[in-house]
DNA sequence: TGTTAACCGTACTCACTCAGTCCGGATTGC
DNA sequence: GCAATCCGGACTGAGTGAGTACGGTTAACA
């Protein structure tokens, strides 16, 4: 499966949330109503405000707030502040330093046109594109109901 | 960073070494051709026979031959026979056991767009488009990336 | 000015996953 | 029968990331 951390998924969540109400939130706030743990909450909005966006407001009655719209957010811009450049190998970003231990990889360079592929993907679509408000079922989610996954075009795949 | 795990690395590689020769291949003559570890490669063309991207002949003067020709093969194909059903996050496969502890996620499904359009990608671009000569060079990724990849490597591999 | 509420930064631990290895068995050609 | 090769499973070590803890800093407010 091609792995996306755990942080990138709560990323989207609090951003979404984020947007979802006016003024400065805080991060035990957004913790109880996403139902992430405070502290995961507090590691992700730190590193977005690293990335720009979002920005921080410290002492009391602080907090954080979107720096653009959802719309100005491409999917991209979250996976890159969370989890790094987006690269499938190490061959691409700029890390190869265990590659050339090794010189005769065949696949030097061969990942780059399915790497640019995902970027422009991930570029092209915002978090807009990923809010509750455009596919309406699933933001509250009663607990008794059977786990049933949005259809998704992906199970093509398996 | 979007991680890849390594296998499907080496399947790549693999697979583009099994189309440069006719008949059956061994692995440790693969092995030996591609700088990879003898078990490592064994284990890779295991899981390709599985998934009939290549088929296996048992016995003295055995060995492994490629099903289609490169063009025939989309890295998705690949990444989904190495790594599984090619999904960013657990939502979206079928292993959301976890989720369900969290009923209020309110990015249930949200990531189908996301991942529709990676698999398009994915499925876009055959081993073949991966082959050394037929990269252009307007495909080459202008980011960050100091590391120029060696021109025609392959033949390292032969 | 002191208190309080919130962010900031770092370090640590635990658990999980994956790459790589090993071994015995089955199959096939000579 | 022997040798070469694939087959299948189990095991281990390393690396990584999620989550936690704690003390410090900043700013609003009474």
């Amino acid at each position: 499966m091609l792995r996306l951390s755990k942080l990138t998924d709560y990323a989207v969540v609090v951003l979404v949330r984020l947007s979802s109400m006016d003024g400065v939130q805080t991060s035990p706030g957004i913790a109880a109503a996403t139902g992430i743990p405070e502290p995961t909450v507090a590691k992700v909005l730190k590193i977005l405000a690293g990335s720009d966006l979002v920005s921080s407001q410290r002492g009391a009655r602080g907090g954080y707030r979107l720096n653009r719209v959802l719309a100005d957010i491409p999917v991209a811009d979250v996976i890159t502040a969370i989890d790094g450049p987006i690269a499938l190998t190490a061959c691409v970003d700029g890390s190869a330093s265990e590659c050339e231990s090794l010189c005769m990889c065949p696949m030097r360079g061969r990942w780059d046109p399915v790497n640019a592929a995902i970027q422009s993907a991930l570029t092209s679509i915002s978090l807009a594109d990923m809010q509750p408000s455009t596919i309406p079922l699933a933001f509250r989610m009663p607990a008794e109901a059977p786990h049933v996954p949005v259809q998704s075009p992906l199970r093509a795949a398996e």
